[in-house]
DNA sequence: CAAATAAGTCAACATGACTGACATAACTCT
DNA sequence: AGAGTTATGTCAGTCATGTTGACTTATTTG
């Protein structure tokens, strides 16, 4: 009976000292990859968020990311430069600048996920049968109470993805 | 068959940006708190990691976070003069400096602990039963191969643990 | 037209990582 | 005993990314 059921304290520590150990290789491949091209972890934070909603406004941005309009500025502004993202006025609202990625910065996004994913694809394979569910409740609960449903929303269907310039257009 | 099982892309990326948030909301409680007394994160990890293996060098705690022996001297410095952990010359090899949390330190890092604990214990609750090994075998193996021998050392029994002082002692 | 909103900008600051070089003390090995 | 290695600490400087608060401009809304 019970043979490892009960989340003893020595558990719960064991976690928090894995997610943190964890967390640390999850960002590392990224991490490197961008180094080499001057970016950092905010700039493919940025870049993600825009590639998997594109026509996200800056302030949808701002709440997603929880971070102030000068963090992102600084960090935004390489990419528009650098031509990873393009910004776009909303003619429905001429003040909203609508963000989306350039085939670079897809191309990028998508080569910053994969080990991401990859790394993910193995540790649900670890887990075992039935891990992917509980591993998927388990972060969604890590949450604050009161951010859960936003989250849900940027996570499942992307926040008010709008039509928008097919790159060239 | 297969309701759920086999890992799509969705998921995968799902599983990407719910870690985000969750490592985001799960540094939070003990941010707030630290920053009410003038330390940061990186405090925090050094105190856990000696509160949590009383006796150890600063050499093991170098190789425990991988960070320069200039960033850990930095909190390390405050956190000793401050009075939250206690240096003490190792006998047997008068090089080394053994470090040891102060009541002060132990009790800091209970502090610090207990919300992150509460938040992984709920999250365990909410994952199901038999979501603590899932849990558990998916952020293990999310540790880069090479490391997940020596971070399974760090996790269960803590690393060269040595006779210490008592405080006072 | 006034007020609110979206975005961008400026200046200044804090934290926590990095590098590379160097000093000191203590241990180990021949 | 002396040479080399190891453990620790320190100096000086850099970088990335977060913060604050104030302010401008363009645009929309009441």
């Amino acid at each position: 009976m019970r043979p490892d059921e009960e989340p003893d304290a020595d558990r719960l520590v064991r976690l928090v000292e894995l997610l943190f150990f964890a967390y640390r290789d999850f960002t590392s491949d990224p991490d490197q990859m961008l180094s080499a091209i001057g970016f950092g972890r905010a700039h493919h934070r940025v870049l993600h968020f825009v590639a998997r909603n594109p026509g996200l406004c800056v302030a949808d941005l701002l709440s997603i990311l929880t971070i102030t309009k000068q963090s992102l500025a600084r960090v935004l502004k390489q990419l528009v430069d650098e031509g990873y993202i393009l910004q776009q006025r909303n003619e429905q609202d001429r003040r909203e600048r609508l963000l989306f990625p350039t085939e670079k910065g897809r191309s990028l996004a998508t080569s910053l996920a994969r080990p991401q994913l990859e790394r993910i694809s193995r540790a649900l394979a670890a887990a075992g049968p039935g891990g992917e569910l509980h591993a998927e409740r388990f972060l969604f609960s890590m949450l604050n109470a009161d951010e859960q449903v936003q989250v849900a929303r940027i996570v499942r269907r992307q926040v008010g993805a709008r039509q928008g310039p097919e790159d060239g257009a």
